[in-house]
RNA sequence: AACCGUGUGUUGUAAUGGUAGCAUUUGAGAUUUUGACUCUCAAGGUAAAGGUUCAAGUCCUUUCAUGGUUGCCA
């Protein structure tokens, strides 16, 4: 048997050692935390996918943990649509959800432990006191002159903040580590702080709160979570992660970073996005430009092409900027694969085929999808009226252009043969009716015409045709990192292109009847997905992404 | 400046001290009843300098570049 050398990933490396060393009998709990503050977004993804990946290929479990120590920011919106985005990425998370507020008294008892035993202390210094104390980073900090206060003293205090006697910003309990650490975050962090806020879970019970180093690790530690896998930013936390860890005396999880995934044109930060969603540059969290989950759904992003973006951009440490076509690529190779073709005329110009009889008409049909034999195919209605696509018609070509024009012959697809004789124009000399002539004898699938037609069309007959709105989507920003620009703002690069509204393009009828989950690739245009806003007098669909367009791209040239 | 990280084609990511590979991108061509898809070919890389070694992207030293760290956010 020969084995074939896997390239493993360092998180992948180490829980293989850690596994080949016997730790926690080779088992592999991993646990995805986000903050009920906001919807998930593509960073979100990335953590999503590791977390229950890894888990995964170890036959471990993964929790989902609720990180909700900050009741100023947390709702149950988010809470909602997170486990929602989840599930639809893929991802069964174990048991029911976990909230870190579900620990707040172990934690209580935890920052109990660590006074006891003369770790912790009660400071009512003032932020900018506090501030002074800590120093730079280049330069040591100063003991607080109630750092040595006795035992009992801090309990007393501690349990006052509990019970809810003192205000906010009174006094905060911390930890006693070390003034003049290297590591900023050492230098006796806040552990507690006083918050009379209303959580959206333990209601007015706490107006204590633990921060997120207090929290974290010994909610990992609580879930016998053994793998603590995290983005870089958390790195400088890790000796502290261990630090409480060790002092209280419990599991030891162990923490691993990884870098964050960054693509083109899309953000992350929640401030950011949230901006966006409040000041109206986009309809809401999920509107189909935005980076988050909810966003690409409605967007008709598949979830295996974003759990497949994640497989291949990889895992590592350094620093990355993903090129946003990577995504694309992904996304259309599986839309390829799935969606149905339809024919829809955005821009639609009248075609009269003269030698076809009037009142006659016929259902030819088109193959649901050519990469897939097994999609079958639906039946389109022909007659002596389509439409054609404005852009499809040229009264003056260029050199290799296949499409129609005087005298010239295209494929309409699916149909026949046709032959622009002449056309009508307005006032203006805009072309608003093409008169073609058809050859009966080069019917698709049966042609015996022996003419050649370089160019195929989509068409759609003008009697069955139904309107449709379609919401044409592009890049957000117009810069590929659009919030890393010093003293630009990134609404600057606000991409008002990024939403085009074509509010009557012509669609072939099969379009009346399909549903919101249906991938469908409107022929030579483009993905597109019905969107939720659509009733059955408006139908609307969106763009997902264009398809490839070799012809625009030598335009351009 | 100090501390902690990170440097492989445009981008992303592989390579057990032993042939620098894959994907994306770009370009050329073939094919095509979607100028799509598919196929073929090509372009393009180990930050720099020294050292160890039969052999260095990989180990060591120095330099350079780059990210993070001075919230009662997570």
């Amino acid at each position: 048997m020969s084995e074939v050398y896997e390239s493993k990933n360092f998180i992948q490396e180490k829980i293989e050692a850690d596994i080949d060393s016997g730790k926690h009998e080779g088992r592999v709990h991993t646990r995805f935390p986000p903050e009920p503050n906001g919807y998930l977004h593509i960073g979100h993804c990335k953590a999503i996918y590791i977390n229950f990946e890894t888990a995964a290929k170890y036959g471990g479990k993964t929790n989902l943990r609720f990180d909700d120590t900050n009741p100023v920011t947390e709702d149950t919106e988010y809470v909602e649509s997170i486990q929602r985005d989840i599930k639809w990425l893929g991802y069964q998370w174990e048991g029911d959800p976990l909230f870190t507020s579900d620990y707040f008294d172990q934690l209580f008892d935890f920052a109990v432990t660590l006074i006891n035993k003369g770790l912790a202390y009660v400071d009512p210094s003032s932020s900018d006191e506090m501030a002074q104390q800590k120093g730079t980073p280049t330069q040591a900090g100063t003991n607080s002159p109630y750092r040595d206060r006795p035992v009992e003293e801090n309990l007393k205090l501690f349990h006052e903040m509990r019970e809810g006697k003192h205000p906010d910003g009174a006094m905060v309990l911390r930890a006693k580590i070390d003034m003049s650490a290297p590591n900023m975050l050492m230098r006796d962090p806040i552990i507690y702080r006083i918050k009379h806020a209303h959580h959206h879970r333990t209601g007015d019970k706490w107006c204590i709160y633990p921060m997120y180093d207090f929290a974290h690790g010994q909610s990992d530690s609580i879930e016998k979570i053994t793998h603590s896998l995290c983005s870089l930013e958390f790195m400088h936390h890790r000796p502290l992660y261990d630090w409480f860890i060790e002092n209280i005396g419990i599991f030891p999880s162990k923490q691993t970073e990884f870098a964050r995934m960054n693509v083109a044109y899309m953000i992350t930060s929640k401030r950011k996005l949230l901006k966006l969603v409040n000041e109206n540059f986009v309809e809401g969290w999920d509107d189909p430009r935005m980076s988050t989950l909810s966003g690409m759904r409605r967007r008709g992003y598949l979830p295996k092409s974003l759990r497949r973006f994640c497989e291949v951009t990889g895992v590592a440490k350094r620093d990355n900027l993903i090129e946003f076509e990577l995504l694309e690529s992904i996304v259309r190779e599986d839309l390829n694969q799935s969606a149905t073709r339809v024919m829809v005329v955005q821009d639609p110009i009248k075609v009269v085929i003269t030698n076809y009889e009037e009142g006659k008409s016929e259902l030819l049909p088109v193959a649901n999808n050519p990469q897939d034999e097994s999609a079958g195919h639906h039946e389109m209605q022909f007659s002596r009226e389509i439409y054609i696509e404005r852009g499809d018609f040229m009264l003056d070509p260029p050199k290799k252009y296949f499409r129609l024009a005087p005298e010239k012959h295209v494929r309409l697809k699916g149909a026949y043969i046709i032959k622009a004789d002449s056309y009508k124009t307005d006032e203006n000399g805009n072309v608003t009716e093409v008169h073609c002539t058809y050859f009966p004898e080069s019917k698709s699938g049966q042609d015996t015409s022996g003419i050649k037609a370089k160019g195929v069309l989509h068409w759609v007959e003008c009697a069955s045709a139904i309107d449709v709105e379609l919401k044409l989507y592009d890049r957000l920003f117009t810069d590929p990192t659009p919030d890393k620009h010093e003293g630009k703002d990134y609404i600057d690069f606000y991409n008002k292109d990024s939403l085009i509204v074509v509010p009557n393009a012509k669609a072939e009828s099969y379009l009346a009847h399909v549903g919101s989950d249906e991938s469908l690739q409107f022929m030579r245009k483009g993905y597109f997905i019905k969107d939720q806003s659509s009733s059955d007098d408006k139908l609307v669909f969106n763009r997902t992404i264009t398809l490839k367009d070799t012809w625009a791209k030598m335009q351009k040239k």
